[in-house]
DNA sequence: TCTTTTTTCAAACGATTGTTTAAATACTAC
DNA sequence: GTAGTATTTAAACAATCGTTTGAAAAAAGA
């Protein structure tokens, strides 16, 4: 059952999937309110009430189509914080670690579909910049527990930083990284794909660079 | 003519005051698509084509709106960058003396007004998170000379560095600054206003410091 | 006061939205 | 094949949107 369940797919998951994919691109160049279940419906090549059969609405589909996007993304995260750690078991991190293994994931899903309009750069900078209601279901659902073991791990790397170091500059950190990926949709949509994946590897490094520098700037400035 | 025509304000003038202090409080809290004629008519106590005799369109409102906010922002920055030139005359800014011309300039815009629900960080980081077409023109309209400003300041200081080193990390300081902002509005929403104006200007601060330092770090990497 | 301009207003227009209904169709299991 | 479930469909509902119209009211200038 579990095995083998690929040719197993009934028409209705098929359908299911095609408005997730639909989905998908219409939220990435959109944002949620450019979403319209009519749209998502008609390019997925199905009926709206088809649409509303499956999610039950329009929240629910944008909410599971994230839900697909980002979980493997922070699977990866977590995945390489703790190789990093087993290279080094008796050593702490350093900071460059620790946001490599926070933003590169978001990096290696990118160069797999370059140039596709439904980049997962512009899925979490949409994500991002959605009004505060929304917002705030996306943050507790993907990455209330994220930030808490990264928190964790910067702990110790800097074990002698106030508390509020480590908060106020993580947060900053973060602003950082989702700042960087909604300027780059920008860049991207003001020069309308004039910009190639080596940008993109180029700008990742830059900012894991960046924002290490900065958050280590940010440590122990009153001590 | 142009001195003492305070009291020579028509009716027709207050009116349009009133819509734009509204449109500017809604725009703050639910962005372009939250704000709508109907609302802005009715929370200025007028009717909704009035709104529509005063600025023709939707659009039209919004970013009278937004010029009459940011355009004194942008001015303070041009002159907090003068005058920082003024009192050094003979060697370069450092980073920091430049990005707290840019940066600085908005908290104090936040002091004068704080728990306002249409604080000024509201503003610019919705302006920020708009749909690609609407940000375009705001960005044109509003950040494209100011830009080249401070990029021109940032090579003097960085004589060594490359073009591409100085653009790239200007682009994450400004990605970080917006992304700040954007992270603070956020903060605020969730915390509904159990936050005070301390806080902002802390942020500021570390933000200066976080932004000038990731800045740095980006320079002459390859040389 | 009379005329002219500016400003406000209720009402409607046309288009779009998310969601629901109920009937028709496709699929699955016995 | 037939019964029962899963899925698709066209159509309608109720609400909201930006914009326009044309007449009433207010203000200004003579």
């Amino acid at each position: 059952m579990d095995s083998n369940c690929v040719q197993s797919q009934t028409n209705g998951q098929k359908t299911k999937i095609r408005l997730l994919k639909t989905a998908e691109k219409l939220f990435a160049s959109h944002g949620f309110a450019g979403v319209t279940m009519r749209g998502v419906a008609t390019m997925a090549q199905t009926n709206i009430a088809s649409a509303n059969y499956h999610f039950g609405t329009k929240e629910a589909m944008v909410l599971e189509m994230l839900e697909s996007k980002i979980e493997p993304i922070n699977y990866k995260r977590k995945q390489r914080l703790a190789e990093a750690k087993h290279n080094s078991p008796n050593d702490p991190l350093t900071t460059s670690d620790i946001f490599r293994a926070l933003i590169l994931p978001v990096g290696e899903e990118v160069q797999k579909q370059f140039s596709n309009q439904s980049s997962i750069v512009n899925i979490i900078s949409r994500s991002f910049t959605e009004p505060a209601s929304f917002l705030e279901k996306i943050h507790k659902r993907f990455f209330g527990e994220l930030s808490q073991i990264f928190i964790d791990e910067l702990k110790l790397t800097h074990p002698n930083a106030s508390e509020d170091d480590i908060y106020w500059n993580f947060h900053l950190a973060i602003a950082s990284m989702l700042g960087a990926f909604a300027q780059h949709r920008r860049i991207k949509d003001l020069t309308q794909g004039r910009c190639n994946e080596n940008a993109v590897s180029e700008m990742i490094e830059r900012l894991i660079n960046f924002v290490s520098s900065g958050f280590e700037a940010g440590m122990n400035k009153r001590l």
